[in-house]
DNA sequence: AGTGGCTCCTGGCGGC
DNA sequence: TGCCGCCAGGAGCCAC
């Protein structure tokens, strides 16, 4: 499941290689990963050189000249570059693939095919991300930022930080995570978080988003960097996918329960619900 | 407006 | 051994 530190593993390994490269052609192979066609985006993204890599919450963004690409990998999607491991093929052909001059074929695998691609021009950008929360290590988002965006609300606490409006880039293993790490419970209405709490949980967040990124991400299910390498941090998950475990720190064994449709991970000692509610 | 439920998609896995 | 059905989840959409 890419979230920020997954999608930002990805970002730094592209960085050193394709800036300075022109996008010489692509291929579209399965058509739903574009509202745009095959044609439209060989013509707006064709020709042209890139310029960098930039990321806004889970999103990847491609700067070219004079022109923006967007790629969500969403639940599956691997972004594989030639020149850096043999891309092997397996079962289903990449949902697309763009080949730079000179050099490497860059291939869009993405098996649950939820990924998804844009292309527009630079002016159009703020209104792509309009309504998005801030990123998790940009000045915006301090502990006063965070109390508000908790302030008076009854929705559990872990679906505020997963909210990307309030807050851009934490996806549920990170908000488990960092939910843990701040020894709240996450079904706590998000408005009981008082000001010391708050404090924890802001710090939590960018400590565990700054793990998962200094381990290259979490390779739970299917996520490779660009050379088909692993991350590792999910050898040092706390609570994620340990449910009926040990906690590392207590050793009560970790609880699942279900909130707002997705699986969630918690210590029933190190994050008490303090009474208000009946877990 | 805030909240929650549903949908997309498919490999993998539990159960019988 | 084989097959059916269910599950995972980011984000958009819809209903209340």
């Amino acid at each position: 499941m890419p979230e920020l530190p997954e999608v930002e593993t990805v970002r730094r390994r592209l960085a050193g290689h394709l800036p300075g490269l022109v996008l010489s052609d692509l291929r579209v192979m399965d058509a739903t990963v574009s509202g745009q066609s095959e044609a439209e985006l060989r013509e707006l993204l064709a020709g042209r050189r890139v310029l960098g890599l930039r990321r806004r919450g889970k999103y990847l963004i491609i700067d070219l000249e004079d022109m923006v690409a967007v790629l969500h990998l969403r639940m599956t999607g691997q972004v594989l570059l030639s020149t850096l491991g043999d891309i092997k093929p397996e079962g289903r052909p990449p949902r697309f693939v763009w080949s730079f001059a000179p050099g490497p074929d860059l291939h869009f695998r993405d098996v649950r095919r939820f990924g998804r691609l844009w292309a527009f021009v630079p002016a159009a950008e703020a209104e792509f991300f309009a309504g998005m929360g801030p990123e998790p290590f940009g000045k915006e988002f301090t502990v006063d930022y965070l109390r508000a965006a908790l302030e008076g609300r009854t929705a559990p606490l872990k679906a505020v930080l997963m909210d990307q409006r309030r807050l851009a880039g934490v996806g549920n293993i990170y908000a488990d995570e960092a939910l843990f790490r701040a020894r709240l419970h996450p079904l706590r209405p998000a408005g009981s978080v008082g000001p010391r709490e708050a404090l924890r949980l802001h710090a939590a967040i960018l400590e565990t988003l700054q793990a998962g990124i200094d381990n290259a991400g979490s390779s739970i299910d299917t996520f490779v960097d660009p050379a088909g390498q692993r991350g590792a941090f999910q050898e040092m998950l706390s609570v994620y996918q340990r449910a009926g475990e040990p906690c590392r720190v207590c050793g009560t064994a970790v609880r699942r329960v279900v909130v707002t449709g997705r699986g969630t991970h918690f210590c029933p000692r190190c994050q008490p619900s303090r009474g208000r509610l009946a877990l």
